[in-house]
Formats: C-alpha cells, sequence, structure tokens
DNA sequence: CTCGGTGCAAAGTGTTTGCAACTAG
DNA sequence: CTAGTTGCAAACACTTTGCACCGAG
C-alpha cells in the first residue's frame, strides 16, 4: 500500500474559490472569504467551534448562526463538505479533487489527513453485483493513539 | 473481492448474552432482555427510537432515558457497540465477533450489513510505519441507493 | 432489605428557524 | 435599490443528569 501526507498549495486553493465564488455571481463578505481562509489553512476538518476561534485571531466574531449557513452555503457551491466522526457534531472541510482519509487521535481528539492508496471501486461492483445496491460515496476514518500521546504513556 | 450477506444464529447469541450478564451477577429486568432481543432480532445498528418502537410492540413503553442507561450499560459490559453514521444520532448493534461494515441507503435511510473480506492490517502497519500513529480501530461504511429506491426511480 | 433499575422533569449541547436590521454590488 | 447576509432569540432534536420511587435477588 502507498500512503502519502497531503501537502496541496492550499493558498492557491483560497483564491480559487474565492475567484469561482464571485465569477458566480456570489457577493464576497470579510465573513466568508475569512471562513474559506480558515477551512483552506489546514486540510484537517473544522468544528463550527473551532472556525469561530480562528476568526476570533482576525477580531471576527460572528454569531454561530452564520456560521452555519455559511458552510451551509459553501456546501450548496460544492466548496465545502461536511464529515462526520462520531463526535457528536459536524465537522467540515473542503472539497479538493481528491478523496482522502482521516487519523482521529482518540486521546487528544487531532485529526491528521491521509491519502491511502486503495481502491474501493471493484468492491463496490462487487457490492452491485451482490446486493444491487448502487454505491456512491464512501467513508473510511482510522482511530488510535498518535505519536504525542503514546509517548506521554 | 469476497462479498457475503452476514446470517448469523442471532437466537443463539441473544441467549448466551442473557446467560452472561446473569453469570456475571447482573441483574435482569424484563426490559433488559426485550431491548437484547430487539438488538439480537437484526444485525442493523439500532437508534433509540426503533428501539422503543419495536419495544412498543410487546407493550412495553420505557423512557427514553431508561433506554440510553441501558444501552450505556450494555456498552460497558462490552455487549452493545455504539456507531455514528452522521444522521445526528447514535445507532447501537450488538457486538459480534466479526466486524462487518454496512450499506446505507441515501433515499430511505435503510441499513444492510455486509462483510468486507478486505484485511486494512497492512494498511494499519504502513501507517503506523509512517506516521507513528498506533491504529486501534477503524470505520468503513458505504452510501449509496438501494435496490428498491433505484427501481422507483 | 438493598442496590440497581426506572420515570419524570430539567438541563445540556449542537444545530436550525424566524425575523428585523444591515450591506455588497 | 434590493437580494443576499447577519445577529439575536427562540425553537429543535438528541442525549444526559438529578432525584424520588420501585422492584429483582
Amino acid at each position: 500500500m502507498q500512503l502519502s501526507c497531503i501537502k496541496l498549495n492550499l493558498m492557491a486553493t483560497r483564491k480559487q474559490i474565492l475567484q469561482e465564488l464571485q465569477s458566480n455571481g456570489c457577493r464576497m463578505t470579510p465573513l466568508r472569504s475569512s471562513i474559506i481562509e480558515a477551512l483552506s489553512s489546514t486540510h484537517r476538518p473544522w468544528s463550527v467551534q473551532g472556525i469561530r476561534q480562528y476568526l476570533a485571531d482576525s477580531m471576527l466574531t460572528p454569531d454561530k448562526t452564520t456560521v452555519y449557513r455559511q458552510l451551509e452555503f459553501l456546501e450548496k457551491q460544492n466548496i465545502v463538505r461536511e464529515i462526520d466522526f462520531g463526535e457528536g457534531m459536524k465537522r467540515y472541510e473542503l472539497v479538493q479533487g481528491d478523496h482522502h482519509h482521516h487519523l482521529l487521535c482518540t486521546e487528544c481528539n487531532k485529526i491528521k489527513c491521509i491519502e491511502v492508496e486503495e481502491n474501493f471501486r471493484s468492491q463496490e461492483e462487487a457490492i452491485l453485483k451482490t446486493t444491487d445496491f448502487k454505491v456512491t460515496r464512501h467513508m473510511l476514518e482510522f482511530f488510535g493513539i498518535c505519536k504525542k500521546c503514546q509517548s506521554k504513556k
């Protein structure tokens, strides 16, 4: 299996998103571009809480409602996707061309992105053949203990 | 890839669980054994709501609090495990020796269990080598459209 | 009898809705 | 100007906590 950490030029991604939105005639507010900035500052999925903390550093203190609505908007524009790791809250990450997975540390709750060179297509075809279920997407996440938390013990 | 539907002798499982609990000195109440009955009537993960509906057929109308507490208890006994499909609620299924995955229909929300003959051990080892992250468990779920919902269109 | 199980009320947490005020284009 | 954006209050949905009462062993 091949495995690699994701390191894309996220700043370029951010500019690209802003341009795309504007060319689609979407309004650009300080909050909207800041949220996109937050999301593109790292590949890790953000919680609403986390986004608001990030924004606070730029003296932006939007209401949570507004953040939810921005994320809803960005999801409709297919810029953001929702992820749920069963933490009791939603997380959001940029939709990138790539499909990646995550490592969640169950001690410190940190999340790391990984790419798994694993092709599920054949499996999804097998599922279709066996059960007539047409798979449109899958979710593969790994839970465990990160390096730091291992050394703490 | 091999793929097969899970068909275990669930009734045997149920008896076994009841015996195990009793031999551990756990009290057995009508509600507790009925919840185990519900959970062992199918492999599909149950919501609290679903369990309460199932129980209603046997004229049992426990408070939701009590159901949550029973599930918490059964989880501590390692009889039940929590699953989260990002539906905004928890689901619970019996811990069986097997490790299986699910197909979730995004149209009708039905859930089907499948076994995927896929070994993630080598991948988890690769993750450990590459990132020093020690994987303890993983989650693999498929989303798509079931046979019925395909034909409806 | 005792300790665990149960129901009810209330609080908690994350998310959504309604509405009036504001603002980018 | 005007449709999209925002904040605030309140509603929601699911889950948890506190407490008094009940019942299995």
